[in-house]
DNA sequence: CGGCAGATTGACCCTCATCAATCAAGGTGG
DNA sequence: CCACCTTGATTGATGAGGGTCAATCTGCCG
């Protein structure tokens, strides 16, 4: 389960993402920091996988509101919600330069009518999406401020390990305030919480790098208030 | 495209769900309120269209945690996110008496294969899963909680009317604490904000029973705060 | 008629947003 | 190569928006 993928960068992509690529990968295209991969309101094309590098999502309202709802690394796919309708319905940047292979709408759609598995596939990962959005309203619907804090280093650390990075050793690739917008947090809180979880010795943060000394400690933030109800069952 | 379903209560049915259900809907199901359609872990066999009544969807977490995802009525489908897993991720409930027609795995995955047409459709009702998730998000990571009331009592009007009932007029299938569930705040919370908006002479509250007297300034409520921050582009 | 779940309202307090000052790190142009 | 400027991060002081605790009220059902 454990692999130290070296390489240059031999990152274990999960399985569905692994076929889709393999079966459908098309063009390459290289991004630089700051640059869209796509934005809103755009012609729906193409999926994207993400080879290097990393990405935000970003959700545009009506009303002038934007949130980042999701960062986005090597071995993930971008744009599936754009695949039930005719165009991206956020923008996606990258955060950092980076490459993504194309996965053209046409090549997807003739191939998906031929092979169950991999419409099975694709199915699975409009679930995962929806599953992970679910997470995200259950951290913002109902944790403190640390604890989405937590959450949100043990999630990237949890992600970084499964492509073969260190899982307490990293470097952010956004700004407080993109961190911030994610789980519901001003900038500054982000920063002091973030603070106040070095002076507990359970991690050391220097701008963008991050050490995780007490995955455990951290873990136990979770939860750590709200009443704990049940324990006990009748 | 637009068609009337005969029945007692002539709802029109979003095209999609129409199709859905008019190729392979199956058995019905009647519940009684307090119900489960069905629960977490259960094997995921069937999607639900819910032909009558109300219900509301909840997540559980791990560490005890649960929250309200969504409330759903006549003309929506119920347990999409099964399809990518094997198991439902989370509880179907009843809010009040209700049938719902079961749309089994089996019968959609065979016809999905032959009909490019539906496996486009199902799609697209993932997507917009997605989407309404991202909306709720947004609500749950910017908005203040007057916002927020606003924004659920104008959806659910805004629902009500597309089938057919009246816009200004109606009565809530869900608790004080359900609607807190679902926007992320507590019940107390809920019922003073809801005070305040009757105090305002914006709706009318009597327990369940809603009335929206002046849906514009209901409307106006949402971004009246916050940093509007553009308004004219450089 | 009594009991109970749900709703309302008040008082108080805590978490986080807000406003603001300072600091550190790059990038750029001289 | 260094001074300058910009962007992002940190930290403090203050206050407001909701959470929490608690008392009361209202239907509703047995």
């Amino acid at each position: 389960m454990s692999r130290y993928p070296s390489g240059r960068t031999a990152i274990p992509l999960p399985p569905g993402v692994d076929m889709l690529l393999s079966r459908v990968g098309g063009q390459r295209r290289r991004l630089k920091r700051g640059d869209y991969l796509y934005r809103y309101g755009a012609e729906f094309h193409a999926l994207f996988g993400v080879h290097a590098g990393s990405f935000k999502t970003v959700l545009l309202t009506e009303d002038g509101r934007e949130q980042v709802t999701g960062f986005h690394m090597a071995g993930e796919v971008l744009g599936l919600d754009g695949l039930g309708s005719e165009v991206y319905n956020g923008d996606a940047i990258a955060l950092e330069d980076g490459e993504v292979i194309e996965i053209a709408r046409e090549a997807l759609d003739s191939l998906v009518r031929h092979e169950p598995l991999l419409q099975r596939e694709l199915f699975k990962m409009l679930a995962n999406e929806i599953q992970r959005e679910r997470a995200l309203m259950v951290l913002l619907g109902s944790m403190r401020a640390e604890e989405r804090l937590a959450v949100f280093l043990l999630n990237l650390s949890q992600r970084l390990a499964a492509r073969g990075y260190s899982a307490t050793r990293f470097i952010l690739r956004m700004t407080r305030e993109e961190i911030g917008s994610l789980l519901g947090l001003k900038l500054e809180t982000v920063s002091r919480i973030l603070s106040r979880f070095q002076a507990e010795k359970m991690i050391r943060v220097h701008n963008r790098e991050i050490d995780l000394y007490e995955i455990d400690r951290l873990r136990s933030v979770i939860g750590r208030n709200e009443a704990r109800r049940e324990e006990v069952a009748a």
